[in-house]
DNA sequence: GCAAAAGTGTTGGAGATACACCCATGA
DNA sequence: TCATGGGTGTATCTCCAACACTTTTGC
């Protein structure tokens, strides 16, 4: 694309910062990685990528993530443009950070270590290269907030699920404990989230039931 | 700032983009302006300016936002990144939108007219000039969603205020009426406004008591 | 005296919270 | 038979919504 207009104005690196977070052994986690790149070489880093000049900021990040786990059609959030002059110590770069929510078990183990990737829990994070930790707090609080109101925690779990993890899915995301009760009370009466009959043998000797979640259910709520 | 490393990656204009929101004749507005640069010029459109080097994104937006009003020190929020390769007709640009609340009294009509600028109802927006339909949209939402539980609608007010002027602010932002009885209700068992003691004689016969913000009070909502 | 805005309480319903025990099964 | 996680109901409380009349005073 040619510069045709605004000639006269300067021109910025623009960078997509992937949060990407995952639930397993009860915890909530985010995906980092030891930074590749001089500055900040070795540091522990989100991964990111530029932008490309025909794409948009929600395709450089679902570009971003496609490379990084091999997974398509994520459900990315824009969390906000992180400008600060200094914030990275090579050259002024804008960047956009997404967060996004997989399932731990679709994402290729191999292609982790390939990356030498980590899953770190969400409340034992290192210190992270530039403001990665503010887009990392970011985007907590706004998984905390949107959790009840929209069906974000299913793309954490599996296609079938008990009710008893989708308690500790969203029990790791607030950070607190629920009454188990109260929690089966709201479930039941949300009508996107369906038993599916079949009983789930491997996490207790007495069995429960799995449940899944209808996308084509239009009213969401837990 | 040279650009020491990254430079095999591409770079782009970034702008911000403001929407300024205004509380007038007990209705919500925002200022608009015809376009001036090419292309679009004539266009209805939010005013904008790009980013400089040296400058981080909020600092740019407040540059823009004071150079057009005149006004400092206005609460700033980032709505969020737009970046669609067309986007912007001219040349690849990727916005950074900003919403600022003003108190339209402190802002100086000569200043409006000077730059051409109108105050449009909220609900009786023109056809804007690229995506800034979105962003408006986006930081009406975000306003309509903090508005219980941020100090926001303050900064469309002057410094004291009726409760009826406040219930005005609260309706215009939600786009509803509300009972009378139970706003009032609630502003009671908000120890952040409070009563100033001192009459205000102009809208009424009968007089109504002036209230304030206070801004050292922590604990906020409606 | 009347128009116009200010101010003021109560009730009912819905939804959230707190809380403790039995069930089914594999080892 | 016992250890483990699965599953269930009730009483209370808090918060929100609905609702109508009296007060003050300038004209």
């Amino acid at each position: 694309m040619t510069q045709t207009y605004y000639s006269e104005y300067n021109q910025f690196f623009v960078s997509v910062d992937c949060i990407i977070f995952g639930f397993e052994n009860g915890k909530l986690h985010i995906l980092l990685g030891k930074r590749k790149l001089t500055p900040g070489r070795g540091l522990w880093s989100l991964y990111g990528g530029f932008v490309n000049p025909a794409e948009s900021l929600n395709a450089a990040a679902a570009r971003v993530l496609y490379d990084l786990t091999g997974l398509n059609g994520i459900y990315m959030r824009q969390v906000g443009a992180y400008g600060e002059p200094k914030r990275d110590p090579g050259s002024r770069v804008i960047s956009v950070a997404y967060c996004a929510l997989i399932n731990v078990a679709d994402y290729d183990e191999n292609l982790r270590r390939q990356y030498d990737l980590r899953w770190v829990e969400i409340d034992q994070l290192p210190t992270l290269y530039s403001d990665h930790e503010t887009m990392v707090k970011d985007s907590h609080e706004m998984l905390q907030k949107h959790i009840f109101t929209e069906p974000l925690c299913f793309s954490l779990l599996p296609e079938m699920f008990t009710l008893t993890q989708l308690q500790k899915v969203v029990e790791s995301i607030l950070g607190k404990e629920l009454d188990k009760r109260n929690f089966r009370k709201r479930i039941k009466q949300c009508p996107a989230i369906v038993g599916t009959g079949i009983i789930d043998k491997s996490s207790s000797r007495r069995g429960a039931l799995l449940y899944s979640y209808d996308s084509s259910c239009t009213d969401f709520h837990l």
